[in-house]
DNA sequence: CTGTTAGCGCTTTCAG
DNA sequence: CTGAAAGCGCTAACAG
C-alpha cells in the first residue's frame, strides 16, 4: 500500500493542496478551524511528507554529506561522533560515502551527493590535489578535513608538526638516544607530514642522532611487523614514534613478546589519542577528533546561516599526554 | 553561480533533455555521435545530475536510512562498520540520524527519513514497542536491530540468553561461588533479557548460588561505581558478570585499584567483545558487531531487489571468548 | 532515434 | 484566507 500524498489529505479533506501545505507547515495565513481539520484528515490518513520531494522544491536538504576515506576504527568513530552531535542538535541528519583510497569511489560519492546534501564535509588525505578540486560539486559550502589545499575553500587540519615536534622533544629530554619512526602509508597528506617533521625536529633537537623511519600503513599490524624487523636485524633503538596510535599500539605488543621492558629499555609514542591510548597507557599527542568534525559542522551550517566570510584555514594543535610507555618515573 | 541543470545542458548541445537523460544514462536508443556530444557538452559544463531530482521521478534514491541510539563507541563503531560495507559494495550510500534515547526524536528522524530512503535499519532498544510500530514509515523494507518485536518486521537479534548461558557455566566451571551480575539501564531491551538470562541460568548451573545483581547502565563507570561499592561494603563474590564490556572493565579498574587480583581471586567478563576486550584480555561473549550490520543490509536489498519472502527473526548466538580475566593457568 | 509532455510530491507566487 | 497553477530537476511514456 502506497504512502498517503499531501494530494490525497487535500483530497479528503476537500481543501486545496495549497491550503494543507500551509496549515502542515504552520503558516499563520491559515484559520485554526481549517488548520485543526486539516491536522486531524493528515494524522487519520498517516500522512508523512516527502522529505525528498519537500528539499525538491525548497533547495533545502538540511542534510550534510560527509565523505571520509574509512568508518572504522576510533579515529574515525570519535570524528563521527562530533559531527553528530553538531548535526544532531542543529537539525540536520548525515549523509554518509566512505571511499577507501579510491579517487573514483570519492567520485562517484560526491557526484552522489549533488542535490542530496546543503553542504559537504570530506576528508580525503590521499587525493590528489589536481584533480581534486573539480571533484567537488560547486555551489555548496563545504570544509576540507585533513586534506590537500583546494583555493578558496573551508579546511580543517591538524598541525602534524608541532604533534611532532612535541613528541620528539619529549623523547630527547628523556634521555632518547636512537628514536625510530613508523610511518603512515606514502602518499597519504598526514603521513607525509609527519615524517618530514620528523626529520626536521631530530635534526634540530637532536643533531647528532641520525634519523630512521619504517614504512607503515596506519594498522596495528604493520606497527608490530616493523617492530620485529627491526629487533630481528638488530638494529639499535630505545624509542618507537609511530605515526599513529594504532601503529604505536602494535609495536608495544611486539617489544611485550620480546621481553623488551617499556619504558625502561626502549620508549613508544603514538599520535592522535584515540581511547584505546588512555586504556593502554600509550604517550601520545592528541588530537581534539570530536572537536574537529563539530567545528565542521558548525562552518557548513554558519555558511548556509548566510555568513560569507572568506575560507578559513584553521590548524588544531594536538598536545602532549604523558602516560606510561614513556614515563620512566611510574610503573606501567 | 548556480550549477548547470539537464536543460542547461540540452539548450547547449542543441537537443532534447529526454536525449541528454538517456544518453548520459547510457540507454542504448542513443546514437553514438549523439551520445558523445553530449557527454562532451556536459562535461564542458561541469554538469552533475541532481540526484535528489533523480530520485524524485524514479522513486528510488540508492540510499539507506539508518537510525541508532548512539554513534559513540565501539560497539556502534563496529556495526556502522559492517553497514558500510554492505552498502558500499553495493552502490548505496547511508543517511544517519541518532535519537538518543528520545522517542520524540527518533519519531523526527524517521519521518525526515521518509522519501529520501529506500530502506530503514533501525536500533531502538530503549523505545516502548506499543507507540513504535506507527513511528516507522510504512511501503518501504525496514530491519529492526536488537528491538522490541513488531509484528511482520524482520528482525536481527542477539540471542542474549545463549551469551549469558555461556559465561555462567563458565564461570561456575572454573570454579565461581558466587557470580554478580552488574546490568544494563532497566528498559532496555538487552539488558533485561541478559538480567534474567542470569537468574535462570545461575539457577540451573549453580541452584545453591544467591542471584545477586547490581544496577548499571552500560558505561564504564557504572562498572568501576558498583564494583567499588560492593567491596566498601564487604560483600563476598568471586565473579563478575558485566552486562557489556565496557562496564567490565570499569569493574576491572576498580579490582586492580582495590588490589584483589584478577582472575585468581576474583573473575571478571563482558559482553559483545568490542576490540578493547581484546587488548585488555578480558574474557567475554563476541557478538558479530559487523555481521549485523551486513545482513541488515544485506536484507533490505533482497527486498528492494523484489525478494518477497515473509518476515524473518533471526537470532545470532555469541560464542565465549575466554581471556586472562579468567583464564587461571594464564597470567594475564 | 529523437522530441514533447506529463508527472514524482511539495512549496510558492499570484489571483480571487 | 484560500485555490489554481507554475516549477524544483529529472525520467518515462508516447508520438513522430
Amino acid at each position: 500500500m502506497k504512502r498517503a500524498t499531501i494530494r490525497d489529505v487535500a483530497r479528503e479533506a476537500k481543501v486545496s493542496v495549497a491550503s494543507v501545505s500551509r496549515a502542515l507547515n504552520g503558516l499563520s495565513s491559515v484559520t485554526p478551524e481549517m488548520r485543526d481539520h486539516i491536522r486531524k484528515v493528515a494524522d487519520r490518513l498517516g500522512y508523512v511528507p516527502h522529505a525528498g520531494a519537500r528539499s525538491l522544491s525548497i533547495s533545502r536538504t538540511n542534510v550534510i554529506g560527509v565523505v571520509l576515506p574509512d568508518l572504522h576504527g576510533e579515529f574515525f568513530s570519535e570524528l563521527v561522533r562530533g559531527m553528530d552531535r553538531a548535526t544532531a542538535s542543529r537539525g540536520y541528519q548525515m549523509l554518509f560515502s566512505t571511499m577507501h583510497a579510491d579517487p573514483d569511489l570519492a567520485r562517484a560519492a560526491m557526484m552522489a551527493m549533488h542535490g542530496r546534501v546543503d553542504g559537504l564535509i570530506v576528508m580525503a588525505p590521499q587525493i590528489d590535489p589536481a584533480q581534486f578540486g573539480e571533484l567537488i560539486p560547486g555551489g555548496i559550502p563545504r570544509v576540507l578535513i585533513n586534506s590537500p589545499q583546494v583555493a578558496g575553500t573551508d579546511q580543517l587540519r591538524v598541525d602534524n608538526t608541532a604533534g611532532i615536534e612535541v613528541l620528539v622533544r619529549h623523547f630527547v629530554e628523556r634521555g632518547a638516544q636512537r628514536i625510530v619512526h613508523i610511518t603512515g602509508p606514502a602518499g597519504n597528506l598526514d603521513a607525509d607530514e609527519r615524517l618530514s617533521a620528523y626529520r626536521e625536529m631530530v635534526a634540530r633537537y637532536a643533531p647528532t642522532m641520525p634519523a630512521r623511519s619504517v614504512q607503515g600503513d596506519f594498522f596495528e599490524e604493520s606497527g608490530y611487523d616493523q617492530v620485529v624487523t627491526l629487533l630481528r636485524d638488530g638494529e639499535p633503538f630505545d624509542a618507537v614514534l609511530a605515526a599513529n596510535d594504532g601503529m604505536a599500539l602494535g609495536a608495544l605488543r611486539a617489544l611485550r613478546e620480546a621481553g623488551r621492558p617499556v619504558p625502561n629499555e626502549i620508549m613508544v609514542a603514538g599520535f592522535d589519542d584515540v581511547p584505546l591510548a588512555r586504556h593502554l597507557g600509550l604517550t601520545t599527542v592528541r588530537v581534539p577528533l570530536d572537536e574537529i568534525g563539530d567545528v565542521a559542522v558548525a562552518r557548513i551550517v554558519a555558511r548556509l546561516d548566510g555568513a560569507t566570510h572568506e575560507a578559513i584555514h584553521h590548524q588544531l594543535i594536538p598536545n602532549l599526554v604523558i602516560r606510561a610507555t614513556t614515563d620512566r618515573s611510574a610503573t606501567p
